[in-house]
DNA sequence: CATTTTTATACCCATTAGGGTACAAAAATA
DNA sequence: TATTTTTGTACCCTAATGGGTATAAAAATG
């Protein structure tokens, strides 16, 4: 799957049929951070990003790099 | 396993017997940002947390929360 | 196509992450 | 226990994240 952070809370978001200022409310962020992190902004807060993975039963840890 | 991103980079830097002032510099990141780091910091930047992963060829990705 | 909805960009601004450095505390070692 | 090494805490400072809002662009819908 190799899913990146980016596109996985855009299709998590997507499958729940949220527009990505609803996910911002639900998630207790700003909308220009759910937008920036969609778009694959690298310099994001971690603790940012797990409110957002929180919604869907998830958060960031530690993988092995696909290189 | 569930380790934490705090106690996953503190076990490989010993791995390789390096002091945090070494593994900052490895990673080309400060050596306040290792230490809160290794804390378990949340509030942290994506990017910086991956230049000290890089080192031991992972990454932060999308992981199940183990709730 | 025209209209509505959604997403992207631009601006301002407060908060804070992270760098350096100095010193204290803890841990390791002789 | 004394000494050295490593780790933790405190302070100052700059850069930039993230929030809001307004507007433009793109996508979806009738």
């Amino acid at each position: 799957m190799n899913t990146s952070i980016a596109t996985f809370i855009k299709e998590k978001r997507k499958q729940l049929k949220l527009t990505q200022p609803e996910l911002a409310e639900k998630a207790g962020v700003g909308i220009r951070f759910v937008r920036e992190l969609e778009q694959g902004k690298q310099s994001v807060r971690l603790d940012k990003v797990n409110q957002l993975l929180d919604l869907f039963g998830s958060e960031l840890g530690v993988i092995q790099k696909t290189n």
